[in-house]
RNA sequence: GGCCUUGUGGUCAAGCGGUUAAGACGGAGCCCUCUCAAGGCUCAAUCCCGGGUUCGAUUCCCGGCAGGGUCACCA
């Protein structure tokens, strides 16, 4: 067969270089010893989820740690997939999380030469190269149709045979030159499909930097790598943009595990070398007793908006991933706390080799801890961001005032303080967590664990001394006394000698007064809320809580 | 089902021939204390099973079992 007439029936484009001009445009990269380049090739859907950071932070770190380059390519091969605004969209998700790309698809850097970044601006880079496989015997035309294909593969299920169309099943590639023109001349569509040249019998082992030596069984499936619109399958997109943008080490989820073979069968057939593979495992969630995959479809905790609406700080959930990540880095955050996670090693051989299971509880113990370390103008800009976008206008209001606002956090971060309190896990809980200190939003729950008559005493008595020049100490020394007065042990010490003698202690004031004040029983120091509301709401409080 | 892959406390996990089998989250308790939070201390809890190899296996080998992934003109 006249393969070289073939490939031109086939594959009549103008506009394809000599394949040597492909290597001279996209040169191997001048980088220092050690450098990688890695990149994230999402498909434009827009919808990127806690996975996607995952890896791109395994990227990113990896690049940037070995002085190399993280870029993004965009894999817009299937043209139903895509969806308006999706690369803005991912690449102002990851700089949320403080992901940044060096180059790529709509990134301004001058380091852009590797381009398109777009696969569907590629379409003569990848159509030169099926030409030359077609012209080398290593590639044909298929014209099966979906339903024959289907019929086939209910066959091999059916015989228990391996399904695909590979050996006896890949009837196109015994077609006789008269069958193909004849196709080709009915105007048939047509796929092109490598014409493999391995077997299952022959095993190899593989090497991933993250699963270590894996045995992987060579291809014997003819593979389509030009689709019926001339648009290359993801297998070949891969293997010839990886090479072409010098990509050194490909970071990818396990569920490419599979397709290794076709991809090694790949890189050999075009004659290039292949990168350096890291397979992650996948972050899982228990359902029903087992484990899976999380899943786009069902669980709102995969999408990233998921932690920006419910208000998570985002350098937490970096944290996060980055102990799954590599396990080592608790530990060394613990040795270095002032340290900025970026100073931390990241390697790739670290990284845990099975799915670990989404831990919220631990997500929200880092989260509070980050925004622990804040300082109350720190605070307050984060609450306010998160107000601005996802608060209601009453939220709004408040943070109007941001002085207020800040003497607030400054008593509920434990400002000033031996130790800070880490009561703030995220901002939508931190915005509902200071509701009590303004008078539109007080909803007192006042449960009270004495009768009316004992609590209007109590809070009677207390008002009649209240001075709001008090310090801490002075305060304190009225709440004892009103214990006295009202048949409380103002000594904890007296009262655990014994009870009985006493209606109750210091502490059940304090809890009455509190309740008054904030409408909760647990509260930061009450002496310290006071201040802040100030004398006129503090005693209208008292006052509404004695009606009842 | 075939192929690939994983298996240390509830979770994330160190360890990889001899250890009292780290640590963190979560849980329980104690202390501190006007409550809560924070902090300090303490406790409970683990090597999937069965065979080998070995003086000795959580660690090595084989076989089970269990989990996960994948079998498209989707990536």
């Amino acid at each position: 067969m006249d393969t070289k007439k073939l490939a031109s029936a086939l594959i009549p484009d103008t506009d394809l270089l000599p394949l040597e001009e492909y290597e001279r445009m996209y040169p191997p990269r001048d980088l220092k010893k050690g450098a990688e380049v890695t990149r994230l090739a999402p498909s434009p859907t827009g919808f990127i989820h806690l996975g996607n950071l995952y890896s791109a932070l395994a990227d990113e770190r990896i690049a940037h740690t070995t002085g190399g380059i993280f870029y993004l390519r965009i894999e817009d091969t299937d043209e139903k997939r895509r969806v308006e605004g999706a690369v803005e969209s991912v690449i102002r998700s990851l700089k949320y999380f403080n992901v940044n790309f060096d180059e790529g698809a709509e990134i301004d850097s001058p380091l852009n030469s590797y381009g398109p970044y777009y696969q569907r601006r590629r379409a003569a880079i990848y159509r030169a190269f099926a030409k030359d496989l077609i012209e080398r015997g290593l590639a044909y035309p298929c014209f099966c149709t979906e339903d024959e294909l289907n019929k086939v593969r209910e066959e091999q299920t059916a015989n228990k045979l391996i399904t695909g169309y590979y050996g006896e099943y890949a009837v196109c590639r015994n077609l006789t030159e008269e069958q193909i023109y004849a196709n080709l001349a009915a105007g048939k569509p047509f796929v092109i499909r490598l014409k493999s040249q391995g077997s299952t019998q022959n095993k190899l082992t593989f090497r991933d930097r993250i699963k270590g030596e894996i045995t992987v069984t060579e291809n014997d499936q003819d593979v389509v790598i030009l689709k019926s619109d001339g648009i290359p399958t993801y297998h070949f997109a891969h293997a010839i943009d990886d090479h072409f943008m010098r990509t050194t080490l490909v970071i990818r989820g396990e569920e490419w595990l599979s397709s290794l073979p076709v991809h090694i069968e790949l890189f050999k057939v075009l004659g290039f070398p292949m990168p350096a593979y890291g397979h992650t495992c996948s972050l899982m969630k228990v359902d029903g007793g087992t484990k899976r995959k999380l899943s786009k479809r069902k669980d709102p905790e995969l999408s990233l908006d998921y932690y920006r609406r419910a208000g998570y700080y985002p350098v937490a959930v970096v944290k996060y991933l980055m102990t799954i990540l590599n396990s080592n880095f608790e530990e060394w955050e613990r040795k270095n706390p002032e340290a900025d996670y970026t100073q931390f090693k990241f390697t790739i051989e670290k990284m845990g080799k099975s799915g670990a299971l989404f831990d919220l509880d631990k997500l929200n113990d880092i989260s509070k801890t980050e925004l622990s370390k804040l300082s109350a103008a720190q605070m307050y800009d984060f609450l306010n961001g998160w107000v601005q976008e996802f608060g209601t206008d009453s939220d709004r209001a408040h943070f109007a005032d941001r002085a207020y606002i800040e003497s607030i956090l400054a008593l509920i971060m434990g400002i000033g303080g031996k130790k800070r309190r880490k009561d703030i896990e995220r901002a939508e809980q931190g915005v509902r967590l200071i509701a009590y200190f303004f008078d539109d939003a007080f909803a007192p729950d006042r449960s009270w664990r004495f009768d009316a008559d004992t609590v209007n005493a109590v809070i009677s008595s207390f008002a009649a001394l209240y001075d709001p020049a008090d310090d801490n100490q002075a305060w304190f020394a009225k709440v004892k006394e009103v214990a006295a007065q009202n048949g409380f042990a103002a000594e904890m010490s007296d009262y655990k000698a014994d009870p009985s003698k006493f209606k109750g202690s210091v502490a059940d004031v304090a809890e009455i007064l509190r309740i008054a004040i904030t409408g909760m029983p647990n509260s930061p120091d009450l002496c310290t809320i006071m201040g802040i509301l100030g004398r006129d709401r503090c005693l209208a409080r008292m006052n509404a809580a004695m009606l009842n």
